[in-house]
DNA sequence: AATCGTGTCAACCGCAATGGT
DNA sequence: TACCATTGCGGTTGACACGAT
């Protein structure tokens, strides 16, 4: 007899929120900040579980997030991200504040992994054309591939250095680059006014019921357009963390010398290994070092990027 | 115009991790 | 230390949109 769901029980809603409920949930937490989450359901009578409503927030109503087409920088960022750690989607998604997890996770099933696919597959046709790699790869796997457990450690300190640079104002001061989820904000930056959700509410109702089919994206932009308010304009902040997002794929870049990649280039497909493939998807990653050996391990095993990763760990 | 197939993404489910007692 | 409650995370599902036939 297995675990009965959560939300099983009677009188507890599931599937779309509707914008009604999204405006008691954010009113609520502009007051009480998010977290304690058990106690929102009851608090403000939202016949949703506790989960849902911190799926909710956490995936919608959260300020501060950003939809609609990834840039390429963030494609990058989540692909060698991805390489890296993994299906660790929130980990992932610490480095791109403006994503959810589940909208990089989203991305990544639904584009990344096919345009990856597509890659492979030219390159397994390279491959099978006499470009595959040399006996002497194989035979130094295995000993790579124990000296790389030995050594993440040290690489990903240094990976987290040369991320976390010091400003004070950045949106990337939050940030717990080794995985961590960013702690929430107080409770000041969230809906700035119960008179904006008034006018949001109003303007909701203004357009009709045949919007609530639509509103996520307009309404979702309001609420955190007027969350974020009170210290900077969202605008202001979009700006803020694309810059800082373009500095984060640089800073990636120069680490790992990418530079050159994007999807029609081989450079990224030619520095893995065609028996693990481009893809972490159906593997699970190593306990505590969870990466795609090929992606990085021209980088780990350079020599000039060692002596960088030395320079770092010195440096700390 | 109707039907079908495919893509997208918000939301759900279940397990793991964490914290409190 | 054990147990329970709560939260976090990743995999998966299902509804909807949209293009092709």
């Amino acid at each position: 007899m297995g675990r009965p769901p959560c939300c099983d029980k009677i009188g507890v809603k599931k599937g779309p929120w509707t914008p009604e409920e999204d405006i008691i949930l954010v009113s609520y937490i502009q007051e009480h900040g998010p977290g304690n989450w058990r106690a929102v359901p009851t608090n403000t009578g939202l016949l949703r579980c506790s989960k849902s409503c911190r799926l909710r927030w956490t995936n919608y109503l959260r300020p501060g997030i950003k939809r609609g087409n990834f840039t390429h920088h963030e494609e990058k960022m989540i692909i060698h991200l991805q390489a890296l750690l993994g299906n660790r989607w929130a980990a992932i998604a610490s480095y791109l504040p403006q994503r959810t997890d589940n909208d990089i996770k989203n991305y990544w099933n639904t584009h990344l992994k096919k345009k990856l696919k597509k890659l492979q597959a030219g390159q397994e046709g390279q491959s099978r054309d006499g470009l595959s790699v040399t006996g002497s790869q194989q035979i130094c796997r295995g000993q790579w591939e124990r000296r790389l457990q030995t050594d993440i450690h040290m690489a990903r300190q240094a990976l987290c250095e040369a991320l976390s640079p010091e400003k004070p104002d950045s949106l990337f001061t939050e940030l717990k680059p080794s995985g961590g989820y960013e702690k929430p904000a107080p409770a000041s930056l969230y809906a700035s006014s119960t008179e904006n959700i008034a006018k949001l509410l109003k303007g909701w109702m203004r357009s009709g019921p045949k919007q609530s089919l639509t509103y996520s994206t307009t309404t979702q932009n309001s609420l955190n357009n007027m969350a974020v308010a009170d210290s900077l304009s969202s605008e202001e902040t979009l700006n803020r963390a694309d810059k800082n997002d373009t500095e984060l794929s640089e800073a990636f870049e120069s680490l790992f010398g990418f530079d050159s990649f994007d999807s029609s280039n081989s450079d990224f497909s030619q520095s893995t290994s065609p028996d693990t493939g481009l893809l972490q998807e159906e593997s699970k990653p190593i306990p505590g070092a969870q990466v795609p050996l090929s992606v990085i391990e021209r980088w780990l095993f350079d020599e000039g990027a060692m002596q960088g990763i030395e320079y770092l760990s010195e440096a700390h």
